[in-house]
DNA sequence: CAATGCGATGTTTACGTAAACATACCGCGT
DNA sequence: ACGCGGTATGTTTACGTAAACATCGCATTG
């Protein structure tokens, strides 16, 4: 056994074929099969022909630590995620991973066990040692904060999901700019008031979605009703749909997700509450699913894959002319109408919210 | 605080902080501090205390690629994928990404753009030249077979969803465990016979589901109806549920993922076919919203995250023992019993299927 | 026809680390 | 007192690549 791992072990490493010996075997230097290798110009066809034979016929792969190492990048972007159980997050990591491969850059993926302060300082100081030239963290800034002591210094930095846009490049979606027009498209339909079921405490995103949700209901002069607060999952939203559909004066619920939607929608349903007709209810996120909930569901549509695209940009700018540049980009959001929204019971008027 | 920042930064770039600088302020031999930065045994505490003392002055962290140079390895292990937009792929990777942090591996991810022959030999061209040790494919396999001869020697590969275990490590969910218990639950219920709504073509697993699905009718000596095949997602689903709420013989109906049945669910509602009452449906996969449909559906539970974890045990045993272990693991599924399902409409009997 | 210039190729070197080998020193036993 | 064993630390070297510099030969030109 012993012997036996030496001995692979050694075979692997002779295994390893290298510049070295490309070059032998083509008759030329090894700078030749460098120079080929990179496509640069200066070799003559005749013998780059040699060289690619060679390097087929040897099975040659550049050794992209020497090169890293050479070059002093490493060609990678790492992102600092701590979970893939929110379609943003997916949504995002697919297009920063696409997006990086576009650019000739892999993507490295850096997962925080929990989102705890303790994690996150790990997770930074092990991101210090990878082979990464900038990272995405996908992340509560909160967090961020206490992190941001033991931030590698010579690392770019993106942030999505964050209001840390005074001191990182901050990509995020307009969670205003699609709160507002939830509530607001819910007004207009004639409803009194909109109810809101938020997201967890912690999610800067759900903070952002609540007080915008607030602030539109206070611009039309309307009660805000109490609001209550789910964790992001179905279930959670269920729960709360189970109270709300006991709130004789609710008819229309603005959730900070469309998950939770999903689950106010049954709990509406069972508890004999009819969507639209008395209820109306209003998403966020515009998942896949949405348009096959029961009714397919009104909701606001986020570009995730724009804000993957704009998070790669960003740390390439900074990477390439060497400049943070702080600052928030934000990503319009839009309403999708579908049939989970009509006018309140009774409502006679279907375009006039005057009170 | 601003000139700190560009102090750092044009530090940064200027030259990144090497052994030896951290030796020179230390006082002691770089191969001292290399031996401090790896936790060796023989340096005498007082030189550690001055060792870390200067590295933490310094910002010092070490060069992962002059380190990977020097001892043949990355401790890194690419996933070559074609999407994130399946539950499936996600949860995969994230337990996969998990496990391998766990093992003090990072994981890059390397996306194929399109599931075609060109693009999949592109990315394994690309992944030969990866920081990678091993690398892991969650991927059809008759698109692997025509990259296979571009697979870089030398490095271990692990395959999920795919039936290429005898070239490759495999490992799967128990697709034909999962898929038999569904039918067999319908057929329990007393239905006479279960209808399926597959995946597309091209996937092995909605193949092996499908597959099974007629095996079990056939082996309980039911009729099997035509197959229906969506694309896995809702809207396929609607479509297909469409043409179901049709026959008025079709009482039962397996779905190939939890998606498709979700708008089966709402097609089947919209023509007034109570499920379960006159349609029992059952899905695959049990994603997270699933326990949230209307009503909540009965599904095969699929273990990713185990899955994830043996494909990186998998390829890290391959790795250290150099040996390549073709064959297929696969992880258990179980029916997860929620209220989609029940007897046909006039069963007095809920137990016996007996004809 | 020789000088010149430039394109093609070879040689040297440095990147940062860590294994292998070398040395210096200390305490101990005889 | 002297050498011996062992430990703490220093020195050399190689990992594979690519930039910088060096050289060679051929064609163009005065």
């Amino acid at each position: 056994m012993d012997e036996g791992a030496a001995a692979e072990r050694s075979r692997r490493r002779a295994k390893r074929v290298s510049m070295a010996d490309v070059a032998r075997l083509a008759g030329v230097s090894s700078q030749t099969v460098s120079r080929v290798s990179n496509g640069h110009p200066g070799v003559v066809a005749a013998t780059r022909q040699q060289v690619l034979a060679a390097m087929r016929e040897l099975g040659y792969r550049p050794n992209s630590a020497a090169r890293a190492l050479k070059r002093g990048e490493f060609r990678t972007i790492g992102v600092v995620l701590f979970t893939l159980s929110t379609t943003g997050n997916v949504r995002t990591l697919e297009a920063i991973a696409s997006s990086a491969a576009h650019e000739g850059y892999a993507t490295t993926l850096l997962p925080v066990a929990a989102p705890t302060h303790d994690e996150v300082r790990g997770a930074f100081t092990r991101l210090g040692e990878l082979a990464v030239d900038a990272f995405i963290v996908i992340m509560e800034v909160h967090l961020l904060d206490a992190a941001t002591v033991e931030l590698p210094p010579g690392v770019q930095v993106a942030v999505a999901d964050s209001n840390a846009g005074d001191r990182y490049s901050v990509v995020d979606t307009d969670q205003a700019g699609g709160s507002y027009a939830a509530v607001n498209h819910l007004l207009e339909l004639g409803h009194r008031t909109v109810w809101h079921l938020a997201g967890p405490e912690e999610s800067f995103a759900a903070q952002r979605r609540a007080d915008t949700w607030r602030a539109a209901l206070e611009d039309a002069g309307r009660p805000v009703p109490e609001m209550l607060r789910g964790d992001w999952s179905a279930d959670s939203g269920y729960r709360a749909g189970l109270r709300l559909a006991e709130e004789s004066g609710c008819t229309a619920v603005f959730a900070a997700n469309d998950q939770m939607a999903l689950g106010l929608l049954r709990a509406l349903h069972e508890m004999g509450r009819a969507v639209p007709e008395e209820v109306s209810v209003v998403g966020f996120d515009d998942i896949a699913e949405a348009g096959s909930f029961m009714p397919p569901l009104t909701t606001v549509h986020q570009d995730f894959a724009e804000v993957g695209r704009m998070l790669v940009q960003g740390v390439l700018r900074q990477l390439r002319s060497e400049s943070t540049e702080p600052g928030t980009t934000l990503v319009p959001t839009w309403l999708v109408e579908r049939s989970s929204t009509a006018p309140p019971p009774g409502a006679d008027r279907t375009d006039s919210a005057e009170t």
